[in-house]
DNA sequence: CGGATTTGACCCGCGC
DNA sequence: GCGCGGGTCAAATCCG
């Protein structure tokens, strides 16, 4: 993975309010994106998203109740190679990550006990874990999301409690990659945290799988960042779009993801999830 | 003391 | 086949 072409930000969009389409990876079978023009704003409002060019300003929205700002963000392939909107632009995008070639596996299956096992520990030693891993058996991807997130802190508050299982310095970036895991046992939720090579105010953040459970509570009492939404009730309710090309199965014409200028004051499941989800992409 | 984090090593997939 | 880079493991360490 390298350089010019999949990690390079900003070849795939333009920095300002020309907005170009994010274009769709043949090879990986990744849809993404739209923007500015009338045909890529269609296609957004199939997502349920609508993109107003008087809104589009609304990431960089400074919303001192969050964590940071909320930006939008752009897709990621399924060999893990971000396309990442320019930091300065606000784009709306979700991801259409196949995340394998195996049309056997179900990107809905939130739990995927064909690999995993167990994680670590409870392996006999002269077994590692890696190689548990069926030979021959590709390392099977779920369904990924990821956006981009103002915010000064690497590791947003999301409701869910998370473990830390590495570390990596990422090429192209001053900014290592923090990888973490769901602590629920049960769930093999996992996401990414990186800092935009750009913009170090911009924070990554790349989630895989669903989580199967339900938030541990909101620890400040306070307002669930919109990480949360994306974390525990995006992921579930865009499942039925995590196929290639995009084919939305319905009409989901909702509001469009306005910076709603007030925040929930309920901790509700929903969290933010009112201020960037259209009510009609979730499921329950 | 238990759980979380750190960090070096290892594995795997992919491009050349 | 080889090398590179991403992803994961797991022992050591840290911390409350």
């Amino acid at each position: 993975m390298d350089d010019k072409e999949r990690s390079d930000p900003g070849t795939a969009f333009t920095s300002d309010s020309s907005w170009t389409l994010g274009g769709q990876d043949a090879a990986e079978s990744v849809n993404f994106f739209f923007s500015g023009s009338d045909r890529e704003s269609s296609i957004l409002s199939q997502f349920g998203w609508n993109l107003h060019p008087e809104t589009s300003s609304f990431a960089d929205h400074d919303r001192s109740d969050l964590a940071g700002s909320i930006s939008y963000g752009f897709t990621e392939s399924s060999t893990g190679s971000l396309q990442q909107a320019a930091p300065t632009t606000t784009n709306l995008a979700r991801s259409a990550d196949v995340s394998t070639p195996n049309p056997s596996v179900s990107s809905s299956s939130s739990e995927d006990p064909t690999e995993k096992s167990t994680g670590s520990g409870g392996k006999p030693p002269e077994i590692p874990s890696k190689l548990v891993r069926k030979k021959g058996q590709k390392r099977i991807r779920q369904p990924r999301f990821a956006f981009m997130t103002k915010s000064e802190v690497d590791h947003l508050e999301d409701g869910y409690r998370w473990r830390k299982y590495g570390q990596k310095a990422v090429k192209n970036s001053p900014f290592p990659r923090s990888y973490y895991r769901c602590t629920n046992s049960k769930c093999t939720v996992k996401k990414r945290v990186e800092r935009s090579s750009e913009d170090s105010t911009v924070v990554i953040t790349t989630y895989e799988g669903q989580h199967c459970h339900h938030t541990v509570g909101f620890p400040r009492g306070g307002v669930l960042n919109h990480e949360a939404a994306f974390a525990g009730h995006l992921s579930p309710a865009i499942s039925p779009y995590y196929y290639p090309g995009i084919h939305m199965p319905q009409e989901t014409r909702e509001p469009p993801i306005l910076p709603d200028p007030t925040p929930p004051q309920v901790p509700t499941d929903d969290g933010l999830l009112g201020d960037i989800v259209p009510p009609g992409m979730r499921s329950r």
